[in-house]
RNA sequence: GCUGUUGUAGCUCAGUGGUAGAGCACUUCCUUGGUAAGGAAGAGGUCGUGAGUUCAAUCCUCAUCAACAGCUCCA
């Protein structure tokens, strides 16, 4: 018996019956048989040992391939599996699946405390075992043998898993003594596993339930080579470098203090720079686009949250309400400005040739934040959202989400943010009583931002369950340094708020309708947006947004004078700069301006004194030459504008 | 909030059961220098906070606060 065999090129070639795939490997080349990790059988990743009984589509699978990666940290998680087993005998397993860069292990150590002593003992073990070379092997097990076996070894965890499985469809893995519930595959043997790094331990709830037990969990990567692994860990440390919350302090842009208290920012006068820039930018294109500006309180009276449903959904996990002496009152930190800007539309009878009225503030708000949650700028308890919150007619709301869209696009590419994710973020159908509304509501808005979405051409991702209380939102999301994602801007349509506030317009009918709302916010928060655009350019802003654009650096202090007459020339342009006039040495004083990553740097000396001009260095980028002062002014200005 | 790790000068970090050290930054002096670190001297710290063990604690124990990694959460 003969079966066909088509290669990724789409040739055919005749294997008997039966062929596996390091056999087909081999057919093709010895080298690929070498390298080879699995293969991928009509789209399902196989074992290469694995006989392939019909006709199908394969593609042999090395560690250039994503497949052939995560197979690679599959079966690293089995092996750190076997370490723990040997040096920790009696521990009992979880999961321990690939990720993006690596793998994990979840792991029950009977509350035993687990180190980096620990963690580096284990990862002896590892190198070990790997070469032992231990093949990887399947075998299909009935749930009653599965059963048996997890029982007889005490692995609770397990045992649950497979009560969840079905019968016929349950296998095992071994590799040396390790035995592992799992449906593979695997690579070959554990020899391929040449480099390894155990990174670190944390702690992670049994199937993501904080209500579960905590396991320990374990997190590696493994590479076929060790110089692969050098390279990974050097890009680890290379994008550390990047982290905001290091170029935050190295540039003085914000701070935190413990006694303001923790997750609450305190800008410096740099970043303060940096922000207003962004904020500027944001009113002109905001204005540009039909907002009206507006200014609400920080904190307003808890009937209003009340009202909105924020106080039964997260009162009791907020600030606490402020007290007045007066008995009974109460006021809260506002944590989002939608009910205030409610309250203006209120503020008169609406008509529907009025809408859409479109609401902005940079408002700032408090959100309790979990302390484990809080991170640098981009998870505090005090932030500032760009906020606006546009009513309008519903058939407005499609036209209305599109333009906010283009906007939102427009403030990326600004700032050059071309990798984000366009995230549809919906509710959660199993859990739906986490959300307000009436399910047909609900629907609408989800097809409205689908729509939207498809209409100007966004590729979308759509998320169960992460959708806001009140309505499904279209989520802009960009990943940190290390690649962590984060959600900057958010577009939401609501049709719940305004029920509960009994906003109104009069129709061209007479009669009284409820508008809709959409919110907005395009940056999400200028903290988040900030921490985000600082290790997207590594500190190296755009000039517009730069704190410190350009550094007057005078050659000797006999050139005091002279630099400062550029200098004040500059500041008379509203250019942003500093005169470095230290008694220090010109290489000194560039390599400062480098450091400090300061876009231009102008050095004035002997020459430059007597002509009139000024010799041009860019950052990282070396001398440009000199130039005449005021021609460079002119230059300048002409370079440094903001987009629009 | 949970698990683990960390906390020493403004910053980056050494170090020790007998009340502390380096480099950079800072101050002063010398030097007046042409595209990434000139030289010298000086000043600067209740070793996160509180309690305990000890003749003696920055170091050991406990508690607490904060930061970091991850989990959970994210209006």
């Amino acid at each position: 018996m003969k079966i066909n065999i088509t290669l990724p090129d789409g040739s055919i070639r005749e294997f008997p019956n039966g062929v596996t795939g390091s056999e087909i490997a081999s057919s093709i080349s010895e080298g690929l048989a070498r390298v080879s990790l699995a293969i991928e059988v009509n789209g399902e990743v196989w074992d290469l040992s694995r006989p392939i009984l019909s006709n199908a589509a394969i593609k042999i699978l090395t560690w250039n391939d994503k497949a052939g990666k995560t197979t690679f940290w599959h079966s690293s998680a089995h092996l750190l599996a076997e370490a723990l087993e040997a040096l920790h005998p009696g521990v009992k397993f979880g999961i321990g699946p690939p990720i993006e860069n690596g793998f994990y292990y979840d792991v029950d150590l009977g509350g035993k405390a687990f180190g980096d002593e620990d963690l580096a003992a284990v990862e002896v073990k590892m190198k070990e075992l790997a070469k032992k070379n231990s093949v990887y092997s399947r075998k299909d097990v009935s749930k009653a043998e599965a059963l048996e076996y997890f029982t007889a070894k005490g692995d609770p965890y397990k045992i649950e898993l497979i009560d969840g499985l079905d019968d016929g469809k349950i296998t095992f893995y071994q590799q040396g003594d390790f035995v592992d519930l799992c449906k593979g595959p695997h690579i070959p043997n554990t020899g391929f596993i040449k480099a390894m790094k155990l990174l670190n331990v944390a702690g992670a709830y049994w199937r993501g339930n904080e209500k579960n037990k905590m396991l320990t969990r374990i997190y590696g990567i493994t590479f076929p080579k060790q110089k692969e692994l050098e390279e990974y860990l050097h890009l680890l440390e290379e994008a550390k470098k990047r982290d905001h919350r290091k170029l935050g302090k190295e540039l003085e842009l914000f701070a935190f203090s413990e006694k303001v208290g923790m997750g609450l920012p305190l800008w410096l006068p740099k970043g303060t720079i940096l922000r207003e820039r962004l904020e500027q930018f944001m009113r002109k294109a905001q204005i540009k686009a039909g907002y009206d500006p507006v200014v609400t309180p920080h904190i307003g009276s808890k009937a209003l949250y009340v009202t909105s449903g924020h106080y039964e959904k997260y009162g009791k996990d907020s600030f606490q309400p402020i007290h007045t002496p007066d008995e009974g009152e109460e006021f809260l930190l506002k944590p989002m400005n939608c009910p205030h800007h409610c309250e203006i539309y209120k503020t008169k009878p609406r008509s529907y040739r009025d809408l859409p009225i479109r609401l902005a503030e940079f408002g700032t708000v408090y959100r309790y934040e979990q302390s484990g949650e809080l991170h640098g700028l981009t998870r505090v308890r005090g932030f500032t959202q760009d906020d606006a919150h546009i009513f309008c007619r519903p058939e407005q709301v499609k036209s209305e989400f599109i333009k906010v869209i283009d906007l939102v696009l427009h403030v990326f590419r600004s700032l050059g943010f071309e990798n984000f994710t366009a995230q549809v973020s919906l509710r959660d159908p199993a859990n739906k009583e986490k959300y307000i509304g009436q399910d047909h509501l609900w629907e609408r808005a989800e097809r409205e931002i689908q729509e939207a979405a498809d209409e100007q051409g966004l590729q979308t991702v759509t998320v169960l369950g992460e959708a806001a209380f009140y309505g499904p939102k279209l989520d802009f999301m960009v990943k940190d340094a290390l690649g962590r994602n984060w959600q900057l801007g958010t577009i939401q349509v609501d049709y719940q708020l305004p029920q509960r506030f009994e906003l109104e317009y009069v129709g061209s009918d007479n009669q009284k309708h409820t508008p809709v709302m959409i919110h907005r916010a395009p940056f999400g928060s200028l903290e988040r947006f900030v921490a985000v655009l600082i290790e997207h350019c590594a500190g190296n802003f755009p000039l517009w947004l730069a704190p410190d654009q350009i550094a007057v650096l005078p050659i000797s202090e006999r050139f005091n004078d002279y630099a400062k007459l550029v200098y004040d020339r500059l500041k008379e342009q509203d250019i942003r700069g500093l005169l470095d006039d230290r008694d220090e040495k010109i290489g000194r004083k560039i390599r400062d301006a480098e450091t400090r990553k300061i876009p231009y740097m102008l050095i004035v000396g002997e020459k430059e004194v007597s002509e009139g001009m000024v010799a041009v260095r860019k950052h990282s980028q070396g001398d440009q030459g000199s130039i005449a002062l005021d021609e460079f002014v002119n230059r300048f200005r002409l370079e440094c504008a903001a987009p629009n």
